[in-house]
RNA sequence: GGCCCUGUCGUUUAACGGUUAGGACACGGCCCUUUCAAGGCCGCGAUACGGGUUCGAUUCCCGUCAGGGUCACCA
């Protein structure tokens, strides 16, 4: 009989997609898929004093804009349901009645300030503490007179004393531990709601969990799980205890309430700078508590590819060989086995990511940057959807991260223009951009394009620079603009402007630097931007000698 | 503090007893260039320390040190 791979990831609905978590859900599924077997996602909410329903879709979300599906789970069911905790409860009582029964546990009454005293004596005493289970209770009569004492009681878990136990870890190899030094741990409280280690046993079990993939925070717990199954009588899963996801530049575990502390790390702080100027633009809240990269709708915001993501989280402990590192979600599946996992903790570093990121953007196919980047520019008000399921929205929330093929569009500040030529702009400022939008809201630092051409803003710095410190270059441009007007529309194309260009700067006997700038500023009212002769193809004849004609006349007056 | 895990360039990793210890990101320089990117070339840079085992240790063993995790009626 062959048994099949079943991993699951396990989240408690905490309201946000933690990053470290993702990496942990990531290999889940990877060895899953890898293997042909089933990934599972349970949602671990034994502690109900959350809302459920509205701190789990973002993760949810998450998870599903990743491209990381599950096949059994919410949404999607499955055989072996419910995937919720908060509904398993009675299997947890028949599994804490059985224990109780088969004198693996026991009820204990002991106040919080008993046991206290007892651990602070036994450190005192400069020894590991162990339990004197002086108000345990093993009969009916027992409990009767505690609870008579006013006292309310748990079930403990009761743990072997001697002996050792040895876990064969698929990633650290046979990892010891004396059953001494594990306490009597609660599994049932007063209240009669269980405790997340019991309730992620008897889940495994009943889930057909295969192999418990998980990050190495919980190897230290895995003793007392494997005592809970070896006293229900279950089989045991496969472990695998992933080193878990480090701060930038340190060991400890990543945490998304120390954002203070990771702006001190200056590619950190970069990637917090870029996504928020691009969440700002279009017009959404950048609060710690919801905007930030240990949070992965830091990265949909901004405009990240999920594979990027993918790519440099599955690097992060986990290694093919010694060269190749660019790889697409579906090579990571056939290419992804334990061997390559690493046994110490990884520390995010923003800066990679962000390398990943310009991998994988420039190679994705326009039409595909095209439809991500739309969201951007209506969301900032430069574009209007004028057609379709989202036509008239702004919020970008309530955008598409890819927008339909042939969506019509009007662009706000030229109503008169056609939606063919929007589309045919909107092109030809991706094509020429090329490689420079690393992320997709990077589209909003090429607007220029999409400004009105007698009003567009001009950077202060490079007006005063190119222009008004350089009366030579306005002499030039004055007369390039002559040239310029008298090329048709048809022939306004970069490559025929860049021999104008050269030649008119050969007549001169002139350096390209001299002109040039004054001419990128008059045309984009900046002093960077994409290739000069592409922008002005992009602009167009009339387009172009406008904005000249408004800056020279600016210079004048 | 007990127990457990980990320790190769700044970061992430390769090398599974024999290599001038390799790559990537970052960083520095040069080239290209109309700006900004990109690209090309070059450079900087590591086996935590001490003992063993071995002809030979990054690799195996022991110890030290360092970092981290865990010890809740949280998950």
């Amino acid at each position: 009989m062959t048994t099949e791979i079943r991993t699951r990831f396990a989240p408690s609905p905490t309201g946000y997609l933690h990053i470290g978590g993702v990496r942990t859900a990531l290999f889940c599924y990877l060895f899953a898929k890898k293997n042909g077997g089933k990934f599972i996602l349970r949602i671990d909410d034994t502690d109900q004093t959350r809302n459920v329903e509205e701190a789990l879709q973002p993760i949810l979300d998450g998870l599903k804009w990743l491209g990381i599906d599950w096949d059994e789970g919410p949404g999607v069911g499955g055989p072996y349901g419910p995937y919720y905790q908060s509904q398993r409860n009675d299997k947890y009582q028949a599994a804490v009645d059985k224990l109780l029964e088969g004198g693996f546990a026991y009820r204990d009454y002991a106040r919080p300030e008993e046991l206290q005293q007892e651990r602070e004596a036994a450190v005192a005493a400069k020894r590991t503490f162990v339990y004197s289970r002086r108000w345990a209770a093993y009969t009916e009569e027992e409990c009767r007179k505690f609870e008579a004492e006013g006292r309310s009681g748990v079930v403990r878990l009761k743990m072997p004393r001697e002996g050792k136990l040895v876990i064969h870890d698929l990633i650290r190899g046979d990892v010891e531990f004396d059953w001494a030094t594990e306490q009597d741990h609660v599994i049932q409280r007063a209240d009669g709601s269980f405790i997340y280690h019991l309730a992620n046993v008897v889940d495994d079990h009943d889930i057909r969990i295969s192999h418990v993939i998980r990050a190495e925070e919980h190897l230290s717990n895995t003793p007392r799980q494997i005592f809970i199954a070896q006293s229900l009588g279950l089989p045991l899963p496969q472990y695998a205890h992933l080193p878990f996801v480090a701060e930038p530049g340190s060991k400890t575990k990543l945490s998304k309430r120390k954002l203070d502390k990771y702006l001190k790390n200056s590619d950190f702080a970069k990637l917090v700078r870029q996504g928020t100027g691009i969440a700002d633009r279009v017009g959404l809240e950048t609060t710690a508590d919801g905007f930030n990269p240990v949070i992965v709708d830091f990265y949909r915001q901004t405009g990240y590819l999920p594979e990027a993501i993918l790519n440099y989280l599955a690097l992060l402990g986990w290694a093919l060989d010694d060269k190749s590192e660019y790889f697409m979600p579906n090579e990571l599946i056939s290419l992804f086995s334990f061997d390559g996992v690493t046994k110490s903790a990884a520390s995010f570093d923003p800066a990679k990511l962000f390398a990943f990121q310009e991998k994988h953007m420039n190679n994705l196919p326009s039409d595909e940057k095209y439809a991500r980047t739309v969201r951007y520019l209506v969301a900032a008000g430069w574009l209007k959807v004028l057609d379709g399921p989202y036509a008239g929205k702004t919020a970008f929330n309530e955008l598409p991260d890819l927008f339909p093929a042939g969506t019509p569009l009007a662009l706000t500040r030229h109503p008169e223009m056609a939606p063919e030529s929007v589309a045919a702009l909107l092109k030809g400022v991706i094509a020429g951009t090329g490689d420079r939008i690393k992320v997709s809201g990077d589209i909003l630092d090429f607007v220029e394009f999409f400004e009105g051409d007698g009003d567009f803003p001009l950077d202060e710095k490079a007006w005063n620079k190119r222009l008004v410190s350089d009366p030579a270059a306005v002499g030039l441009l004055k007369e390039f603009r002559e040239r310029l007007a008298a090329v048709s529309a048809a022939e306004y194309t970069h490559e025929s402007l860049e021999a104008l260009f050269m030649g008119f700067i050969e007549e001169k006997q002139i350096k390209p630097a001299q002109l040039i700038h004054a001419l990128r500023v008059a045309a984009t009212g900046k002093g960077v931007g994409i290739g000069m002769f592409e922008a002005l193809e992009l602009l167009g004849r009339e387009r172009t000698l406008k904005r000249i004609d408004r800056v020279l006349a600016l210079l004048n007056g």
